[in-house]
RNA sequence: GCCGAGGUGACAGAGUGGCUAAUGUGACCGCCUGCAGAGCGGUUUUCCGGGAGUUCGAAUCUUCCCCUCGGCACCA
């Protein structure tokens, strides 16, 4: 079985195959850092880290590039409007960014790079494209590509036409009269004074927004990419000019091979957005919710298709992902209680089938929502082994270290989720509670009813969930 | 105007030509339990937007129609 991407260049399903071997150069667009992030940003980068982990699952050595974007229009507005010092804002942002990825669990990039630190770099790019005769500079200190040069290739992505273009855009093109063309967008953007900007051979400016895309994917990835990716909302007017600057630049075709585009977070079908003022920060979404209960609320879905965010689908989400953390619970606690030794081939054979059916779900544009689904029918399996059936403790281990091999693509369990079942609330130390367990089950003896529940509604009030069993009293943090 | 996504049970959401259409949530019933929880089993009555066509066979392919949503120089 080949893994197969859906590849917005071609708009089809296609074998996914790299220029060289099992290397894999992979660029995300990051966010522009003015603001703390927004679930829609986790979506993204969730998705993608699913994906670069299957990579990695499957043997590719992936080099993931993921850009911050620290100077631009709108880092550059917000500075101003808070009065504070551009630098400070978007560091500030910059590392809310980074703890916020942590905290989901997203893995860190093999490069993470900053605009500001790459100026050298850009400048170097818009001279190429000026020398090449696919950029021209005006008086004003601006730099655009010409668009006319090329026009035959806009629109390889987004499979728009200029004219489509021109009609649609209702003026919302930037009117500037130092273009040659309403449709030429602008690498360097001249500073006025008291702007931050650097020094350059067209006077103080900027990069423009989509220049710095290029020239950090070459940088640290390659001239030709594996595979690039983003939010679909980036596919025009951000990647396609990456395109027509990126192959102008090498001469190279294709910048890159696939393209990949997940779909938005909505809320009543509407997209989130900053611009719309409709978005919940990861930071607020993480007070109410657990990193794993929110990957999996992303997971549960397939990367490409919107997800509509509510409370209560993610509560529905963190009910669900409950299932599969019972069956560990359960699984963990069949280990340590004296068990049913036997032949545990039932288990070795349903840990090979979850494993081959989670390859091909994932084999198919990484079909997350149906290797979910294959999750809970084994979870519902291992339930029902372990509770009725004859088992090895090694098999047991088995699928613990299944489940964490499946943890390691899509993360949804994670460590300390597993440690939440033993996590000992504050102000009540482990003895207390297997004090209070004893006292509950001598009273159970003796049929003490009142006092048992009365127990158990304590250690409820406190966090605690009891759970009696056939084989002994089980606890875990509620 | 141009480009795109989608309409599957109460809800969410897989499946893209072929046994009784995954899976989860909710609801209900049963088993288990002192009760509860968790778990297991079952039920949720023709669930594939509508018409026409292709085919031995269509949720899946073709065509027409209806409806919803997104993008179009801010954006993940």
């Amino acid at each position: 079985m080949v893994l197969r991407v859906y590849n917005t260049l071609t708009r089809e399903m296609e074998n996914f195959i790299p220029f060289c071997g099992k290397k894999v150069n992979m660029y995300i667009c990051g966010p522009t850092v003015y603001d703390h992030c927004h679930l829609g940003h986790a979506r993204s980068y969730v998705s993608f880290d699913v994906i670069r982990r299957y990579l990695i699952y499957r043997g590719y050595d992936v080099n993931y590039i993921s850009n911050i974007t620290d100077i631009d229009d709108k880092v550059i507005d917000r500075a101003k409007e808070k009065g504070e010092d551009l630098f400070a804002l978007s560091r500030k942002f910059t590392e809310s960014f980074i703890e916020d990825m942590k905290a989901l669990r997203v893995l860190a990039p093999d490069a993470q790079p900053k605009v500001t630190e790459h100026i050298p770099e850009i400048i170097e790019a818009v001279e190429t494209l000026i020398n090449k005769g696919t950029a021209y500079s005006t008086h004003k200190g601006n730099v655009y590509y010409d668009l006319m040069r090329s026009e035959e290739k806009i629109g390889t992505l987004s499979h728009q036409t200029v004219k489509g273009l021109l009609e649609g855009s209702g003026g919302r093109i930037e009117v500037e009269n130092d273009k040659k063309y309403q449709l030429d967008f602008v690498l360097w953007k001249s500073a006025p004074q008291g702007e931050t900007g650097w020094e350059s051979p067209w006077g103080r400016g900027r990069p423009g927004w989509h220049i710095e895309c290029s020239v950090m994917s070459m940088k640290y990835g390659s001239q030709q990419l594996d595979i690039h990716g983003g939010g679909m909302d980036l596919i025009f007017p951000h990647h396609e000019a990456e395109i027509l600057q990126s192959e102008s630049c090498t001469g190279k075709h294709p910048f890159s091979k696939y393209w990949l585009h997940n779909g938005f977070l909505t809320i009543n079908k509407e997209k989130m957005s900053k611009s719309l003022g409709n978005f919940f920060t990861i930071k607020e979404v993480l007070d109410k919710f657990s990193p794993g209960t929110i990957r999996f609320f992303i997971v549960y879905t397939h990367y490409r298709n919107n997800i509509d965010f509510s409370g209560e689908s993610l509560e529905e989400a963190a009910r669900a992902r409950k299932r599969l953390l019972n069956t560990i619970s359960n699984v963990k606690h069949a280990l340590n209680e004296a068990h049913k030794d036997g032949n545990d081939c039932r288990l070795t054979e349903l840990i090979n089938e979850t494993r081959e059916t989670l390859i091909n779900s994932m084999d198919d544009d990484f079909n997350t929502r149906e290797a979910i689904g294959n999750l809970f029918v084994f979870s519902r399996k291992v339930n029902y082994i372990v509770s009725n059936e004859a088992h090895s403790r090694a098999a047991l281990e088995d699928v613990l270290e299944f489940i964490s091999e499946i943890d390691g693509i899509l993360g949804i369990f994670g460590e300390e989720e597993h440690e939440a079942y033993k996590n000992i609330p504050e102000g009540l130390p482990e003895y207390k509670i297997m004090e209070m367990i004893g006292l509950r089950d001598r009273a159970r003896e003796g049929k003490d009813w009142v006092k048992a529940d009365a127990i158990r509604d304590e250690l409820k009030e406190k966090g605690i969930i009891i759970e009696d069993g056939n084989d002994g009293t089980k606890w875990r943090k509620g």
